[in-house]
DNA sequence: GGTTAAAGTGATAATCATTTTCAATTGAGG
DNA sequence: CCTCAATTGAAAATGATTATCACTTTAACC
């Protein structure tokens, strides 16, 4: 699986004519270790660890082209800061965030999704993409 | 309708030990004035036709009270801009956005509630609020 | 109506995340 | 090995939002 998402990576690298470079393949790496979404911050702060001398600059270009080539996806959860989640082919995961602690929870459910293609339709609307977010307090806050 | 959201917050600003002035109110009656979201940018300017000496910072924090008193909601779409929405009582409304032209369709669906609601009982958790939205590509864009 | 303390305002400076710039470096193909 | 376009990192620039602060206004009280 990460395998394949190397590969996914280094073709659409190559059918660009970008280059590959230490860089990419490091900042690649620690995202690929990582099984959830994370900041540009977090990502930079693991990248330094393999390759101290990390630009900023370099991690978010990065993150912008996993993004364009499909292994990756931009969230959005208001507090300002654009973190990077992980796509597999065919798979997604919604979020419940928990306002208080801010611990952020994955989900699926194929219904939703299933209803979801049923309301884009009857706005002859094609979906490419799509978000779904519960915000509240989570189980461990509540107790 | 709009009578009671300037009710509501009249209200909460009260409750707080807050006051009422000239700027706020024109602030309230021009987020009023439109039935969809609108960026703080696109109130600001709003409000400068009522009122040319207004400054951004009031525009900025007279938001933020609108949120924290219940008659709007922030909304992200990921542009970089925050915008608000009116709040309903018991009413929410998803969003379709078109990554070709930007614009923006609401829509409601029950069953969607029905089922997130569901979800995030499994999970223990309680909702708050909660944020759908679907990208992709609207039906005159496809034409 | 005048007094006053607390809240509000607006201009401006400061922040914070993200982008851009640019000179120096590096990778891929010939 | 050479060449040239792509890449990098440091630092400056940007754009949205927030904080600061001297001055103004509001609401309550006398």
């Amino acid at each position: 699986m990460k395998r394949s998402k190397k590969k996914l990576f280094q073709e659409f690298i190559a059918s660009k004519g970008l280059k590959s470079t230490r860089q990419r393949d490091t900042v690649l790496e620690c995202f690929l270790s990582s099984d959830h979404h994370m900041s540009t911050e977090d990502l930079y702060l693991k990248v330094r660890g393999k390759y101290p001398t990390i630009g900023y600059a370099t991690v978010y270009r990065t993150l912008k082209l996993f993004a364009e080539s499909g292994i990756a996806r931009e969230i959005h959860f208001g507090d300002g800061q654009t973190r990077y989640e992980h796509v597999a082919e065919g798979e997604h995961h919604d979020h419940l965030i928990c306002t208080r602690c801010g611990a952020v929870t994955e989900f699926e459910n194929e219904t939703i999704e299933r209803l979801q293609a049923e309301v884009a339709e009857q706005f002859g609307f094609e979906v490419a993409t799509h978000k779904l977010e519960l915000y509240g307090i989570c189980s461990k806050c509540r107790e």
